[in-house]
DNA sequence: AAAACATATCGAATATTATCGAAATGTTTT
DNA sequence: AAAACATTTCGATAATATTCGATATGTTTT
């Protein structure tokens, strides 16, 4: 638990919209074709769409959310499908309040 | 209410340290000869002491830190105190919580 | 009014981050 | 096994952050 990398991690206007849409896939996402629902998460391509920026640099963005703990991701066929990881999350809100 | 910009104001090691020190002042930094207690907060002579970096790059900081609106400060004399806004200190968590 | 002191601002060097297009990797389909 | 596809990694460049010493500003003391 790296308050620090978090605190990074999230200071990034995209980076905080990716947390931000992946709360609420269903509002923010098409659905997939081969799965139903988000529970696994959303694929790379379809949070690309929604960033502006290029496929690159948001798979960067979504390693670096990953990286932070603030993300989890299963691959499934071609598609890799990121998720919050909400224990993570709530960790962190926990520690910032005590911490600052 | 800028969340992006305190954010980015606390993704750094020092800022964060001033932060918490500035959260129990009694017992991270030694008292003033004019002033008894914390109640207006910290100077900025006292703060650079501990974070082990120059005047200005302290100073720099604490004006990071003022702008993201976390620290309020007050000129008394040759002398500026830094103190916590607690306020907008508990108004970035909750937003953030929902944020994120 | 000059000296001493606390803090802020400026200008510059260095480090880190943002961002892209191109190439690499791995999977599925043909 | 080749083509197509999703994603990552790499190499490069531009933008931003870190950090300093020097200087400026404002206050108090002498």
């Amino acid at each position: 638990m790296d308050i620090l990398k978090i605190t990074a991690a999230l200071s990034n206007k995209t980076r905080l919209d990716i947390m931000h849409w992946l709360k609420n896939p269903e509002a923010n996402f098409s659905p997939h074709v081969l799965v139903q629902g988000f529970e696994m998460g959303v694929c790379v391509g379809k949070i690309h769409e929604k960033t502006g920026l290029s496929q690159s640099t948001t798979s960067f963005y979504l390693s670096i959310l990953q990286d932070a703990g603030l993300l989890t991701a299963t691959k499934i066929g071609k598609w890799i499908y990121y998720k919050r990881n909400q224990i993570a999350i709530d960790e962190y809100l926990n520690h910032l309040s005590n911490e600052i």
